[in-house]
DNA sequence: TGAAGACTTGACCAATCGGTCAAGATGAGA
DNA sequence: TCTCATCTTGACCGATTGGTCAAGTCTTCA
């Protein structure tokens, strides 16, 4: 496991390549998330990442293969409030709870956001696999999670899959077309009043929908 | 008018002229929404039109141009619905009507959608003027019809924009997200039931947060 | 200090892209 | 049928792109 041991691979990164390879994803995610998988160039990406072009292709092997690690890098984080639905929890604080921290994501990493719905909309070719593995296995435990609390009769009756893309879209939306959001409303998530007036109007239409008081809730940062 | 006068510019197209633009704007319609703007290439446009390259090029001065008049094709119909909301309707079936004629929409043209979203993700170069003018009037004046409906007291009290920005997320979802859709449910709008489950879903839930009884209503195909 | 590796780069290459051009094919009107 | 404008195409061009390669520089450690 030490990378001292000469007769081992050293599985582990050193400091260099462990910056270079961060430096790469982070520059990369701009790339992507801004001009799309083909409008992004390894020249742009090197550049940002404050690279020569080759020593980008030293770390990373092609153009695909720092997409992909930019992917997976993304992907964990992303999915992550999903995975914090409580079963036994409140319905009402559950879901306002994953729907703040869908919105949170949106205004803290809206790179992260446009990158997927890239992927998505050009047709998931890199995380189609993804999608249809862990994502479906999650969205399927969520959706049962959902439908006991329909059974028990604390939320009004839905297909619980829509809830779920519903509340993906509307958190999602506000990262994904912040420029057009921009150019309607002229500001965006970044400003902390129009976050909370956005935040509140997706939980109360979203909880009221279901049929739930919505818990004024304290602050969450 | 006539373009039978020689002395006049033919203002008016051929036959021929009418059926390429329009087979090259179809064309450029499913390249475009697929791998964006950059990832969509004219040899692969012409190809899909039927023509050669050079022929295109003989149609539109340049790639940029089929990409406006792609757009320009597109923008009118999709604002359409907005347009169609009345503020001396009821504010249920209204607000009904227009999720449905946006649902509809999504299932329709999913191409268009995809297009938008992938112009809007990318800060709307092409765009932008026209969501500064034309669209933030739109908005404007049915921002104040639903302002109207909350005075009167006939919906809950909400930011009107955010109420708009729910509905184009939450409808165009099922457009921009189709793959991850197909992926995690194995069908999409296409598929009748599927479409009932989530216009259904998406009206209750947004009719219902404002605190309105949804009037099922008759079939709209 | 002095190799041996790890790291970095500029020069270069083949493929693809958007776009031009000259020449040929086709259509419509007299 | 003749003529001219419209339509259509293949050959070609310069720029950009993803990727290779050999040569150099810097770390690391005995």
């Amino acid at each position: 496991m030490n990378k001292r041991h000469k007769s081992e691979k050293p599985v582990r990164l050193s400091r260099i390549q462990e910056m270079n390879r961060s430096r790469i994803i982070d520059a990369a995610l701009g790339e992507f998330s801004r001009y799309g998988y083909s409008g992004a160039t390894i020249d742009k990406i090197s550049a940002a990442a404050g690279m020569s072009k080759s020593n980008l292709l030293y770390y990373f092997s092609s153009k695909t293969a720092v997409y992909e690690a930019v992917l997976e890098y993304i992907l964990d984080v992303w999915l992550a409030p999903l995975r914090t639905l409580n079963p036994d929890g409140d319905p009402a604080s559950e879901l306002a709870a994953y729907i703040r921290q869908k919105m949170r994501m949106s205004a803290e990493r809206p790179e992260a956001s446009r990158l997927f719905a890239n992927e998505v909309i050009q047709g998931a070719p890199q995380i189609g696999d993804v999608l249809e593995k862990d994502l479906k296995n999650l969205v399927t435990e969520k959706s049962k999670v959902i439908e006991q609390w329909i059974e028990a009769g604390k939320i009004r009756r839905i297909v619980p899959v829509h809830l779920i893309f519903t509340i993906w879209a509307t958190t999602q939306h506000y990262a994904d077309f912040d420029s057009q959001i921009r150019a309607l409303t002229g500001t965006g998530l970044e400003d902390p009043e129009f976050f909370a007036e956005a935040e509140n109007a997706v939980c109360s239409l979203i909880l009221n929908g279901l049929g739930l008081e919505w818990p004024k809730q304290q602050k969450t940062s």
